[in-house]
DNA sequence: CAAACTGTTCTATAAATACTAGAATAGTTT
DNA sequence: AAACTATTCTAGTATTTATAGAACAGTTTG
């Protein structure tokens, strides 16, 4: 599995990576039982700081969507479903907004907004 | 027209003044036309700095949802009219996210980043 | 068993961002 | 003319982000 990363993007590189494991989640890529490569490797592959991987991947963990063990690495739990589920949704709202000019951070907030 | 924030969100209090202008908009509640509240009444309000809500208004007159000049405020532009237009499909989509167990930011993310 | 791998925890530091604060400026409205 | 508005400037503090290295403690593999 390929995560890829923006340096310059303004956004912490730590919620770049958990956006990419979600975007994969999404799209089905990513299965329960599935195994991250192990913070080390993606570290080095990236060219950033191990603890800056580490801290993408307990983000990850809170949110349920892996499991975490020393030894066995990052695992992908049954939590990843619903947001296979969701992709169709995301997708069909994503093309109308842009339609529509809609930035995606104005659409990503109101999104988070209305969850209130 | 009202303004919240929560200090101990985690999110930059500019960034939810801009996200309480986003909901207001997507509700309907805010037409071309309409003025903002004036930052130093919001700084007030709120018990935040003034440049901490100018940031915030200034970054909606980025997205080109206000129009800003000095002695007249922030204004609304027709630019919001998109924002309502989407307000039922985003609260459809939160909804079902939502019976689904998934975490406000979890779905912002996911639709950030299918943007791309 | 032993080696290699995994995340966990700890201390430390540097850089960037967010927020606050005050003051002066320059437009607009009343 | 007065009261209002955003704009611009400098400045300081607090928080967040990212880096660095080391040691630790489980798990898997040979």
């Amino acid at each position: 599995m390929l995560i890829r990363v923006d340096p310059t993007s303004g956004t912490p590189i730590f919620a770049q990576i958990v956006a990419s494991v979600h975007a994969d989640a999404a799209a089905g890529r990513l299965n329960p039982g599935d195994r991250l490569p192990s913070a080390r490797d993606v570290a080095g592959a990236l060219g950033v700081n191990l603890h800056t991987v580490l801290r993408a991947y307990q983000e990850l963990r809170d949110e349920g969507l892996v499991d975490m063990r020393r030894g066995r690495g990052a695992v992908v739990t049954e939590a990843v479903e619903p947001l296979a589920h969701l992709h169709h949704d995301i997708a069909a709202l994503v093309a109308r907004a842009r339609t529509l000019g809609l930035a995606a951070d104005t659409l990503a907030a109101l999104v988070k907004e209305t969850y209130r």
